[in-house]
RNA sequence: GGGCGAUUAGCUCAGUUGGUUAGAGCGCCUGCCUUACAAGCAGGAUGUCGGGGGUUCGAGUCCCUCAUCGCCCACCA
C-alpha cells in the first residue's frame, strides 16, 4: 500500500505525465482534444427508451435549443442562453437521465430576407422583384448554409452538448410537415381565417411587419388644420369643418368626419381627471397641471358651443364634401374624437389608421386603400396616383392651400411626432388595409375552449411553471388580450401558406371542387371565404373567395387544383408559426415517418415524441414570452394535446458597461469566439453562469484589446461605431466590426472583450494547478477502503464540507440558481480544497506511513469537485479527470466491496465508485450527509483564525517569512485539547511554533497578542517586536471593542429589548457580550504590558 | 398612461425566512518568484446599504413615498 506496490513503468509514466503538465492551463489544447472526442464516442447521442446499467429504463430529460436565426452569429447573449441550457443537460445527463439537448435553428423569416436582400442590392444592384421569388430563396438558402455552419460551430466551440443528429431547422422538410398539418388543421377547425387588417407596411420591404419589428422614432413633423366644406349648411350652420392631422394625404381615402357624441360630458371627465391629478401633485408639478386646467376651461367656453352644433348636425345627418377627390362623406359622431384635442373634429380615414378603422367598422364605413404595395397613391388618389406618399403629401397641401382650405401661414404648426419604422429596413411605417391570414385566439362559439384559454389555463393551474414566477404575470397579461394572431407575412422566405383559390375570382365552378374536396377529406378543407364589406370600386354584394386547404404530401391534389384554375396564396406565415411548433416539430410530430431522399436526415418517429416530448426545461430570455413560449404551449396543447415542458426559465440579458442590451448595430456586440479563444470555454461559461442571478441584468462591460500591443480600450458609445480605433497605448491603429474600405480592412481587428472573464480564467487555472498538484502526488495510489481512525483533521473537515457543497450544488442547479452554485463551487474550491486541506495533506503525502489513505482522500475530494464542476466547466474537468484516470484509474472502486460488509463508522464511506471512461458520463456526486460534522468544522474554524490571527501579526510586524516565531495560548483545557493536534499546521502554513497550552500558560514579555473567543494568544517577539506598530494595532481593537460592548450593553439595558425579543436572541446577545468583556480585559492588559516595554 | 425590475465599496455584483461588527472579484496599498499555481501567496485600507417616512425589541432585508436608471405593454387625429 506504499508506493512501493507499483511498478517502475507506471511510476515513469504517471509521474512523467504530471511533469509534463503546464504551470497554465491550455483551454485551447483541452478543447480541441475533448470535443471531438465526445460527438465521435456518442455521448451526445440520445435514443427513445435508453436503459441503464442495470436495464432500467432511464427518465427523459429534454432542452429544445431556442433556435437560433440564421441571420447571423451567434453573440453573447446566445452564449448565456445555450450555457445555462448545457449546464441543465450534463448535469441530468450524470444524474442518470436519458437526455436530449435538441438543436437547430430558425429561418427568421423577414429578418434573414431582408438581410440578404440589402446584400444583394448592395453588391449586385439587383432588387428582390428583379431576381424573383425563385432565385431570390436559392440565395438566402445559401446564406443560410453559411450561417447555420457557423452557429453550429460557435455552439460546439462552446462545449454545448447537442444531439446533432438530429439538428433541425424551421425550414427543413421535416418542420414543414409540421407546419403543414397544424394550419390544416386549424383551418379545419375554425380556427385560421382570412380576414382585412390594418398592419405596419414596410413599403421598402413591400411586406407587412409585426408590432415587434416596428420601432419609433421622434421626428419634426407638422399639424395641419385644414377645412372641408358642408354640403347645404343650414342657417346659423358653420359651412366648414376644421380638422386636423398629422397626414394631409391620407385625406384622400377619408370616409367620414367625426364629432364627439356628448362635448360637454366629455369635458367634464378630462376636466375631473385634471383636477383629481392637480389634487395628489407634487407641488412642482402644479404649475403644468393648472396651466392644462386653464387652457381645458378656455377651450371649452370657446369651441363647447361649435362642437355641439357640428353634433347636432352629424346627429341630423348632415354631409361633408371631400375636397381635391370631391367625394361626399357623413359627419358622424364617435367616442374616439376627442373634444380636447386637435379641433375636436377628426377626419376618418379607415384604411390607413388603426383607430379610425375600428371606427369605420362601427360606422359601417367604406376603406378606401390608397396606397400601393410600393407606397405610391393607387387609383383611388384621383389626380395624386402614382406620386410616393411624401409628394402626395406636399401637393395635398398645396392644392387645399390653393383651395383656400389651409392657410399656411396660421393652420400649420410644428410639432414633434412619433414616427413608426420598420425595424428591417429602416424606412418609415404606412398603416395600409390588407387581406391576411389569422388564428383566432379568442373563445370559441361551440364552446370548445379558445386557444389563448388553454395557454392560459396551463399556467394558471401550474402544469408549466416559470421561473422567475415574476414573469407569468406578463404571459398571462398578454393571453388574456386574446387578441387574434397575423400569420401572414408578404415575403418570399418562408413556409408558403398551403391555400389555394381561384385565380379569377369571378368564376363559380366551386361544385367541382367540393367533390375533390369531400372524397380526399383527410388531405383537402374547404372554405368558402370570409364575406366582406365591399371596397370601393366593388359591387355591392358580398364577394365570396373558395379557400382550398391542402395538408402535407398532397402534391398531386395541388397539381389537380392548379389545372382546374387555383392558384396558392403568395403569403408565407410568420415565422413564429414554425416556432411555435419547435418543441413538437422536432421530435417528429405528426409523423410517422416520411420516405425520405437518400442522404436526408433521418425523420423522427413517434416513439421520439412519446420519449421525449414533453419536454423538461424551455430556458429562454423574457423579451419572448409571448411571442414564442406562449406560442408553443398552444400549439403544444392543440397539436399534441400536452403541454410543451413543466419549466420555464426566464434568464438575464446580456447589457453593456452603460447598461444597454448588446447588439451588432450598436456595436457593443461581443462575439463569444473571442471570448472564448483569449480565456477559454470554461471560463466563459463559469463567468456567465457566475453572473446569472434572479434579479438582475448581466452587465458586461466592454473594452477592444489593442492587436499591436494588447492594452484594453474603454468602448464609448462613440468609438464603438467607428470603423477604426487608435490604441491609446501603443497609438497604432486597429478596425472594428465596422471596417470597410479595403485600407481599414487591411489593419489587423481588435477583439471585443471584457475584464469580466477574468475571475473566471483564474479560476480554471487554480483548478488546473491543484489538479497539477494532486498528480503529482498521486504517484503509486492503490486502491482500497480507509478507516475512520486513519482520517486525519483535515480529512473528516474536507469531508463534511464536501457533503455539504455537493447538497448546496445539487438544490441550487435544480432551482435555476445557476450563481449559487458557482459562487459554492469557487469558494469551496479556492479556500477551503485549495487554500486548506491541499496545504494540510502535503506533509502526510511524504510519508509513506500516511500517504495511502492521504492519497485516496485527496483523489476522492478532487474526484467529487470535478464532477460538480463539469456541467459549468466541461473541459478542464474532463482533461483533469483523464489525467487523473492514468495516475488512479480504480479510485473509489473498491470502497463499495469495503462498505458491503461494514456497518457503522468503522470503514469511510467514500462513494461513489465512478471509473467512467468520462466525467460527462460519472454519476453525479451524492450528498454524503453523514460525513456532515459540526464538531470539526467548529474546531476547524477556531484554527483558521488563530492561523489568521498569527498571519496578520507576522504581516503587521514585518517579520520575513522565513523566520520563525512562537506562541503560547492560553484557553480552557477542553480548547487546548482540540487545538494541540493541528500545532504541525502552525508550523507549517504560518512558520509559527506553540510553546504552551492551558489556562496557566505566561505570557512572553515582549509579545503581539490577540484574542478570540475563550483564546487569547500571544506571539513571542522578543527583539523582534515593533511596539509603535503593536500599540496602534491594540488601541484600535480597545476602540473597536469598547463601542460595541456600549452598544450591547446599550441594547440590553434599554428599550423594551430585554422585554419583548425571543430568549434565544437575547441569550446570544449576553454572551457575546460577556465575551467581549473578557477580551477588552485582554486587550488592555495587552496595552498596559505594551507602555511597560516602552518605559 | 399601465406593469415589472434595479439603486449595497472606485468598478461589476452577492446578501436565503428581519437577529452579532454588511461580503466577493477586480482595482488600490504593504510584503513575498514559500518545491501545485505571480492568472499565485500572506496581510491591509475602503460603505450614512439612493433620499425621506413608517412597522418592529431589532430593518440592507417588510410597508409607504420621492428620486434616478433600465425593460415590457399600450397610446399619441
Amino acid at each position: 500500500m506504499t508506493m512501493d506496490s507499483k511498478t517502475p513503468l507506471e511510476n515513469q509514466s504517471a509521474s512523467s505525465a504530471a511533469r509534463e503538465l503546464p504551470k497554465q492551463y491550455d483551454h485551447q489544447a483541452a478543447q480541441n482534444r475533448w470535443y471531438p472526442v465526445w460527438e465521435e464516442r456518442g455521448y451526445f447521442h440520445a435514443e427513445p427508451g435508453a436503459t441503464d446499467a442495470h436495464g432500467q429504463f432511464k427518465k427523459p430529460f429534454t432542452i429544445v435549443i431556442p433556435p437560433p436565426n440564421v441571420t447571423g452569429a451567434l453573440h453573447l447573449g446566445h452564449a448565456l442562453n445555450n450555457t445555462l441550457q448545457d449546464i441543465l443537460i450534463r448535469s441530468k445527463r450524470m444524474q442518470g437521465y436519458n437526455v436530449l439537448y435538441m438543436p437547430g435553428t430558425d429561418h427568421a423569416g423577414i429578418a434573414t430576407q431582408a438581410v440578404v436582400e440589402r446584400r444583394i442590392l448592395q453588391a449586385e444592384k439587383q432588387s428582390r422583384h428583379e431576381l424573383g421569388r425563385e432565385k431570390l430563396v436559392a440565395r438566402i438558402w445559401q446564406w443560410k448554409d453559411e450561417y447555420e455552419a457557423r452557429i453550429i460551430g460557435q455552439l460546439k466551440q462552446m462545449g454545448c452538448s447537442c444531439d446533432w443528429q438530429r439538428t433541425r431547422f424551421t425550414l427543413d422538410e421535416v418542420c414543414a410537415r409540421a407546419v403543414q398539418q397544424t394550419f390544416f388543421n386549424m383551418f379545419k377547425d375554425g380556427y385560421i381565417y382570412r380576414g382585412k387588417r390594418l398592419v405596419n407596411w414596410d413599403t421598402y420591404l413591400q411586406t407587412a411587419v409585426s408590432d415587434d419589428e416596428v420601432f419609433h422614432e421622434t421626428v419634426q413633423g407638422h399639424f395641419w388644420n385644414f377645412k372641408y366644406p358642408v354640403i347645404d349648411p343650414q342657417p346659423g350652420e358653420p359651412e366648414q369643418v376644421t380638422i386636423a392631422t398629422t397626414r394631409p394625404e391620407t385625406m384622400l381615402g377619408d370616409t367620414a368626419v367625426a364629432v364627439h357624441p356628448d362635448p360637454a360630458r366629455a369635458l367634464a371627465e378630462v376636466e375631473r381627471d385634471l383636477r383629481d391629478k392637480l389634487a395628489v401633485a407634487a407641488a412642482k408639478e402644479q404649475p403644468a397641471l393648472e396651466k392644462q386646467l386653464a387652457a381645458l376651461l378656455a377651450r371649452r367656453s370657446t369651441m363647447l358651443p361649435l362642437l355641439e352644433k357640428l353634433r347636432d348636425m352629424a346627429l341630423a345627418g348632415r354631409k361633408l364634401r371631400l375636397p381635391l377627390v370631391d367625394r361626399e362623406i357623413p359627419l358622424i359622431t364617435d367616442d374616439w374624437a376627442k373634444p380636447d384635442l386637435g379641433t375636436g373634429c377628426v377626419k376618418i380615414t379607415p384604411a390607413h389608421d388603426p383607430n379610425d378603422y375600428e371606427v369605420g367598422r362601427r360606422h359601417q364605413l367604406p376603406s378606401i386603400n390608397i396606397m400601393n404595395p410600393d407606397g405610391t397613391i393607387n387609383e383611388y388618389g384621383g389626380a395624386y396616383r402614382g406620386l410616393t406618399m411624401a409628394a402626395a403629401r406636399a401637393k395635398v397641401v398645396e392644392d387645399l392651400t390653393a383651395l383656400g382650405l389651409i392657410n399656411p401661414e396660421t393652420d400649420i404648426e410644428d410639432r414633434e411626432i412619433e414616427l413608426a419604422h420598420s425595424d428591417r429596413s429602416k424606412t418609415p411605417i404606412e398603416p395600409y388595409l390588407s387581406d391576411q391570414w389569422f388564428v383566432k385566439m379568442g373563445d370559441r362559439d361551440d364552446g370548445r375552449p379558445g386557444l389563448a384559454q388553454m395557454a392560459t389555463d396551463a399556467v394558471s393551474s401550474g402544469q408549466v411553471q416559470i421561473t422567475p414566477s415574476r414573469y407569468a404575470k406578463s404571459y398571462l397579461d398578454w393571453l388574456g388580450e386574446k387578441r387574434d394572431w397575423c400569420i401572414g407575412r408578404q415575403l418570399w422566405w418562408g413556409h408558403r401558406v398551403p391555400v389555394w383559390r381561384l385565380a379569377d375570382a369571378t368564376r363559380t365552378d366551386k361544385l367541382k371542387v367540393a367533390q375533390l374536396v369531400d372524397s380526399n377529406k383527410a388531405q383537402m378543407a374547404y372554405q368558402p371565404g370570409m364575406s366582406r364589406q365591399p371596397e370601393v370600386g366593388e359591387q355591392s354584394q358580398t364577394r365570396v373567395e373558395p379557400l382550398i386547404c391542402l395538408g402535407p404530401g398532397s402534391d398531386l391534389l395541388a397539381k389537380e387544383l392548379e389545372l382546374q384554375g387555383y392558384e396558392q396564396d403568395p403569403d408565407v406565415l410568420d415565422t413564429w408559426f414554425s416556432s411555435a411548433l419547435w418543441p413538437h416539430s422536432t421530435l417528429g410530430w405528426p409523423g410517422p415517418r416520411l420516405p425520405s431522399a437518400p442522404g436526408e436526415p433521418a425523420n423522427p418517429d413517434w416513439e421520439t415524441l412519446q420519449n421525449f416530448y414533453p419536454t423538461s426545461v424551455l430556458c429562454t430570455s423574457r423579451d419572448i414570452i409571448t411571442l414564442w413560449v406562449a406560442r408553443m404551449v398552444l400549439t403544444g396543447l392543440y397539436n399534441v394535446g400536452e403541454i410543451p415542458f413543466r419549466d420555464v426559465y426566464i434568464h438575464p440579458k446580456i447589457l453593456d458597461g452603460f447598461g444597454e442590451g448588446m447588439s451588432k448595430s450598436k456595436g457593443n456586440g461581443v462575439d463569444p469566439l473571442d471570448v472564448m479563444e483569449k480565456f477559454g470555454a470554461d471560463a466563459m461559461r463559469f463567468s456567465l453562469a457566475h453572473l446569472t442571478t434572479e434579479t438582475q441584468d448581466v452587465r458586461i462591460p466592454v473594452e477592444f484589446e489593442c492587436p499591436h500591443c494588447q492594452a484594453r480600450i474603454e468602448q464609448t458609445k462613440k468609438n464603438r461605431v467607428l470603423p477604426t480605433v487608435a490604441c491609446k497605448s501603443c497609438g497604432q491603429e486597429f478596425s472594428t466590426q465596422w471596417a470597410k474600405t479595403p485600407a481599414e480592412l487591411a489593419l489587423p481587428r481588435g477583439a471585443v472583450v471584457s475584464e469580466r472573464f477574468e475571475l473566471a480564467r483564474s479560476f480554471c487555472n487554480k483548478l488546473w494547478n491543484a489538479a497539477r498538484f494532486a498528480l503529482m502526488n498521486l504517484e503509486g495510489f492503490v486502491p482500497g477502503p480507509v478507516a475512520d481512525r486513519e482520517l486525519a483533521v483535515e480529512d473528516r473537515w474536507i469531508l463534511s464540507r464536501l457533503a455539504t457543497v455537493t447538497q448546496q450544488v445539487t438544490e441550487a442547479l435544480e432551482r435555476f440558481q445557476f450563481s449559487e452554485a458557482c459562487r459554492v463551487l469557487y469558494e469551496f474550491a479556492w479556500d477551503e480544497f485549495c487554500s486548506f486541506y491541499v496545504e494540510m495533506v502535503k506533509a502526510r503525502l511524504q510519508d509513506p506511513q500516511q500517504a495511502a489513505t492521504a492519497q485516496r482522500v485527496l483523489a476522492h475530494a478532487l474526484d467529487t469537485l470535478l464532477r460538480l464542476l463539469h456541467p459549468i466547466t466541461p473541459f478542464i474537468t474532463e482533461e483533469v479527470w483523464q489525467l487523473l484516470a492514468e495516475v488512479a484509474p480504480r479510485r473509489g472502486l473498491d470502497y463499495q466491496a469495503a462498505l458491503a460488509g461494514e456497518t457503522g463508522s468503522a470503514g469511510a464511506e467514500l462513494p461513489p465508485p465512478p471509473s467512467a471512461e468520462s466525467v460527462m458520463l460519472a454519476p453525479w456526486p451524492e450528498a454524503q450527509r453523514a460525513r456532515i460534522d459540526p464538531e470539526i468544522e467548529a474546531r476547524f474554524g477556531t484554527f483558521q483564525k488563530v492561523l489568521a490571527g498569527l498571519r496578520e501579526i507576522r504581516s503587521r510586524q514585518n517579520i520575513p517569512p522565513r523566520t520563525p516565531i512562537s506562541f503560547v495560548v492560553r484557553c480552557d483545557d477542553a480548547t487546548a485539547k482540540l487545538l494541540r493536534p493541528m500545532a504541525a499546521y502552525f508550523h507549517s502554513m504560518a512558520g509559527a511554533t506553540a510553546t504552551a497550552w492551558g489556562e496557566t500558560v505566561s505570557v512572553p514579555a515582549f509579545a503581539s497578542q490577540f484574542t478570540l473567543p475563550g483564546l487569547e494568544v500571544s506571539v513571542d517577539l522578543a527583539g523582534l517586536i515593533d511596539v509603535a506598530a503593536e500599540q496602534a494595532k491594540q488601541r484600535k481593537e480597545l476602540d473597536k471593542l469598547t463601542g460595541f460592548i456600549a452598544a450591547k450593553e446599550k441594547k440590553l439595558s434599554q428599550g423594551t429589548f430585554a422585554e419583548k425579543a425571543p430568549p434565544d436572541v437575547i441569550q446570544k446577545e449576553r454572551d457575546s457580550l460577556r465575551e467581549l468583556v473578557e477580551r477588552l480585559a485582554a486587550v488592555k492588559a495587552a496595552i498596559e504590558n505594551l507602555s511597560q516595554l516602552q518605559k
